[in-house]
DNA sequence: CTGTTAGCGCTTTCAT
DNA sequence: ATGAAAGCGCTAACAG
């Protein structure tokens, strides 16, 4: 069932059947109708290897999570902007293919051999080398939440201003904060430490923004950076937020502050402290419905948005972008049972 | 920077080249050391593209929504399953490709013209075109819950079964029952209605078989299913939940029993009758964390494990299949302060 | 409006 | 252990 096949079903050349498909207007009504109907008559459909190898394009574009590849469907900001990206593709009639990384040397390989014509990544850390793999290819390539390379666009919020705002919002009445961190490095250690014993600089841009954030509004608060505690998951679930909250548990003050990078987290963390420090706060981020059912006060983040914008620069890179992300601090209103 | 110039520069023919790449044994291993030195120096890697021409495989599986795609990343039952199937395709190396369906005629012609080796298909109706255009083609296939089709392996849970016992569970205490429910046809219409309107056949599988366990559970109560109020959704998520306990809600006796077919209904449920009908029960599906967090019964449904076992299925079909699909009944508990 | 030519990048014979 | 020939299915460029 080749296109020769139908071709000589239909009585003409490859070269006009192949129009039937992919130029209706360009082949004459009467002999487009024979050629379909003889595709119909073979089961034929376009081969979309042969095409992609002639005509130089997939008609794919490749979605690349430097983690292990299923995390991206646990964590739900993550699935947020891969719907936004599949709403585009499916717009612009482009397929998706998820490019798997093991996290061994062959990663950048894997990604610049796929069968792609532009790429999507979800941030990543500064020395991935499948960021220099991508930077150095030609296609084009998009990025969410950095880090900024020349050859991939990046999209992404002010972290550092809004890690800042909401963390002077948390604390300004006085509370004791405390900061729950996403991973320092690739090797995603977990830990509990202080400001004063993180690294001056953290790979991934967008953790190393609100780290600094966190640490202006503490600092302008007139309280010490230094000996604030900061625990750090290995990965943003709630159950990793829980762990961190019960590793803080002993250096909590009764109206503490607890600081997350993530709704997750947060959600992790108020489910730890409930009982035992029923006067606490709790900050996220992306402001999802659970967390603010649960009255945590958060950073909008619109993630699907930013799935869109990546697919679109990867698509069409000469697209104008679109202009700053926008966010905002959305306090949620705790159930009325626990508000007395 | 094709494998041709890599062979001339290492000074051996193309076939050497290749046989380097990919079969290393099959080539001394000093020419190997040298093509690969040629490789890197001109930065070559292979083209997925004219290997799969040749080859005739893709190494890629290709993973089917017949729903706007994005819905697939909306639903955390969904996440759940991809998160299976991208699982193993990272463990077997294979790519993860998406298969775009815009709901239009064209889906089953764009299915077929993939560049898949293989498809995973998330559970549709019976009357999806997509279904039988998989089932004709050569091509290995798996489907999640269903239809069941000649040449696609189906992995699902017993819907019947479990939807029957979590009912009667449910309906143990003389509670009075209301339905929500997935949409009853490809048109998704939402709406209110009783058990003796319903279609006698639904043509989603899943949901056809969850309404007729839920009846039997109801009639062995001697209570009247065709007098059961039934509403149903456009879509599965938290927010249609509360529409369709909005509407449900003037016909809700006060203990009434708030019979979901997922936790994301159950939840909206929740979420819209928490101060109206303080003394509801809920019952739902898949056992969400947030869903046992609230007190809602929940039948288990290991997605996860069921997108393994299809994207397994999808890639070696010969493989055993690994028996049925456990499911349990479990009773969330209430938090603390709503026991009173 | 339709056909001819040529070749995309790679790998499966089969020979050396 | 290596190479030569051939062609996977399709379409850009150019004729006719």
């Amino acid at each position: 069932m080749t296109l020769k096949d139908v071709a000589a079903r239909a009585g003409v050349s490859p070269m006009t059947a192949s129009y039937a498909f992919t130029r209706p207007a360009r082949v004459a009504a009467a002999t487009r109708d024979r050629v379909h109907r003889a595709a119909g008559e073979l089961g034929y459909r376009p081969d979309a290897v042969g095409r992609a190898l002639k005509s130089g394009r997939t008609r794919q574009l490749g979605v690349v999570f430097s983690e292990h590849l299923a995390y991206a469907f646990d964590d739900p900001q993550a699935a947020q902007f891969l719907a936004g990206v599949a709403e585009v593709c499916v717009e612009e009639g482009q397929g998706l293919t998820f490019i798997p990384t093991r996290g061994d040397g062959d990663d950048a390989d894997r990604v610049l051999s796929a069968a792609a014509d532009g790429f999507v990544l979800w941030t990543t850390a500064d020395d991935d080398p499948v960021l220099a793999a991508v930077a150095g290819d030609p296609r084009p390539a998009a990025i969410q939440g950095g880090p900024s390379r020349k050859g991939i666009a990046c999209v992404t919020q002010d972290d550092y201003g809004a890690a800042r705002a909401i963390a002077a919002h948390g604390l300004r009445d006085g509370r004791t904060p405390v900061v729950i961190s996403f991973p320092l490095d690739r090797n995603r250690e977990q830990m509990v430490t202080i400001g004063a014993d993180l690294p001056s600089r953290v790979p991934f841009p967008v953790t190393d923004a609100r780290l600094r954030g966190y640490r202006a509004a503490i600092e302008e608060a007139g309280l010490s950076w230094a000996s604030t505690p900061v625990a750090v998951v290995a990965r943003n679930t709630r159950r990793d937020g829980v762990e961190a909250a019960r590793e803080l548990a002993a250096r909590l003050a009764p109206d503490a502050l607890v600081i997350a990078m993530s709704d997750e987290l947060a959600l992790g963390a108020h489910q730890a402290l409930r009982e035992t420090r029923p006067e606490a706060a709790y900050l996220g981020w992306d402001a999802s419905p659970a967390g603010q059912g649960l009255g945590i006060t958060s950073v909008t983040n619109p993630l699907r948005d930013q799935g869109r914008r990546c697919a679109q620069l990867a698509l069409n890179p000469d697209r104008p972008t679109g202009g700053e992300i926008p966010w905002s601090i959305a306090s949620g209103s705790a159930p009325a049972v626990e508000s007395r």
